[in-house]
RNA sequence: GGCGCGGUACCCAAGUGGUAAGGGAGAGGUCUGCAAAACCUUUAUGCGCCGGUUCGAUCCCGGCCCGCGCCUCCA
């Protein structure tokens, strides 16, 4: 540790610092020069399943040299990023550096990028808080493998997440609003031509987008450029100013989001089939939201039929039975827009 | 005790030395057979608290309060 003047320059954690402030409860380790010093090599014990032959005996490399052996190995002395989360910085990333760059002379790694640790309910995750959840334990209460996605990945990763089940709704919602649009965009039959207002605006949504992006992966910052040229979009297509040609810059603007948020496509069903399929083969139906097995139980098939007949219903002006049939599809979680292009349906 | 990060509207959350993006929710309105969707209006003289620097601070500096992570037995 001593012959690495730069230790502590990724975490703060100097000697000087560490020796300050040091903890009660270190032990003095008599193998140790300076009680700082990480070991490279352990020695193995006669229960140990791996282990390699050494000068210093038979051993097994430590956790930090792991590392520098794996990356010097595969992505040379020196590589572009090394990510990590935010509890590694410090022992892990300081004594992979003090390793490798005490070798090579070399920086490890050009960027560094520690993802901060999640609160739930304002809480550290943990099984005794009780606010312990699995992705799986989502699914099985109704939220939607999208909506966990966009929740996560709207705060920027070096940013504090405080993950809460009214953030979650909120998530489903603003996906709601996303797809929505998508679909708005994809089905409609608009006139050939272009806005140029619109032309201007898809531009510098797409301008925007990119900064915020480049700007540390603001994620945050990311998704208000795209919000804004949904509004605008709209907008214009409620006022018969938006054409073919606008919706192709829209869509190529949404498609470079789609690309990192991954919400557009609905492709939700199956993460939530097959954590289904686990809760039953593990016997843990008990544990799925009633409202999540109430709409599992409709085919898209028997969704069609019903609508068709809805609308049939509402040309003979039976709207008693349109309604019946509106509210019947609702208590499934189906919710129906009539609109100028036809009736659409999606899945709440 | 040491090192580091954060506290912005009802909720989530960007952001900048020059007067507060975006999303969700609520309220009112337009449209609709009614809804849904969409759009419009509306919700922070205010950005944890107290000082300081400045023509001007949410943004800079100092102190305090609160929250979170790490502090080298394991990976």
């Amino acid at each position: 540790m001593t012959s690495f003047p730069n230790y502590g320059k990724l975490s703060g954690n100097t000697l000087e610092a560490l020796r300050a402030g040091h903890r009660q409860d270190v032990e003095i380790d008599p193998n140790k020069r300076n009680p700082a010093d990480f070991a490279l090599w352990k020695k193995a014990g006669p229960n140990r399943a791996l282990k390699w032959p050494s000068p210093w005996g038979e051993g097994f490399p430590g956790w930090h040299i792991e590392c520098s052996a794996m990356s010097m190995e595969y992505l040379g002395d020196s590589f572009d990023l090394h990510a990590g989360g935010e509890d590694l910085m410090f022992p892990h990333h300081e004594n992979e550096i003090a390793q490798s760059e005490s070798v090579t002379h070399k920086p490890l790694a050009r960027h560094w990028m520690h993802v901060r640790f999640l609160l739930v309910d304002g809480r550290k995750m943990s099984k005794s808080e009780g606010n312990f959840y699995t992705l799986r334990d989502l699914l099985l209460k109704g939220y939607k493998a999208s909506a966990i996605r966009l929740a996560l990945i709207s705060v920027p990763y070096r940013h504090q997440l405080n993950f809460t089940f009214d953030g979650l709704t909120e998530a489903t919602n603003a996906i709601e609003r996303l797809r929505t649009f998508y679909r708005r965009l994809t089905t409609t039959a608009f006139a050939e031509g272009t806005n140029p207002a619109m032309q201007a605006a898809a531009e510098k949504a797409q301008a925007e987008y990119m900064e915020a992006l480049a700007n540390d992966l603001n994620t945050a910052e990311a998704r208000a450029p795209i919000f804004d040229l949904l509004r605008a979009s709209n907008t214009a297509i409620d006022q018969g100013q938006f054409f073919a040609g606008d919706r192709d810059a829209v869509l190529g603007v949404l498609d470079s989001f789609d690309v990192v948020f991954d919400v557009l496509e609905d492709r939700d069903a199956s993460a939530t089939e097959r954590a289904l399929a686990w809760a039953e083969k593990e016997g843990r139906m008990a544990d799925v939201a009633p409202e999540l097995l109430a709409r599992q139980g409709l085919s898209d098939e028997a969704i069609d039929a019903l609508v068709a007949e809805r609308t049939r219903a509402k040309k003979m002006r039976n709207f008693a039975r349109a309604d019946q049939i509106r509210n019947e599809l609702a208590e499934k979680g189906v919710v129906i827009e009539d609109s100028k292009d036809g009736v659409r349906w999606k899945r709440k």
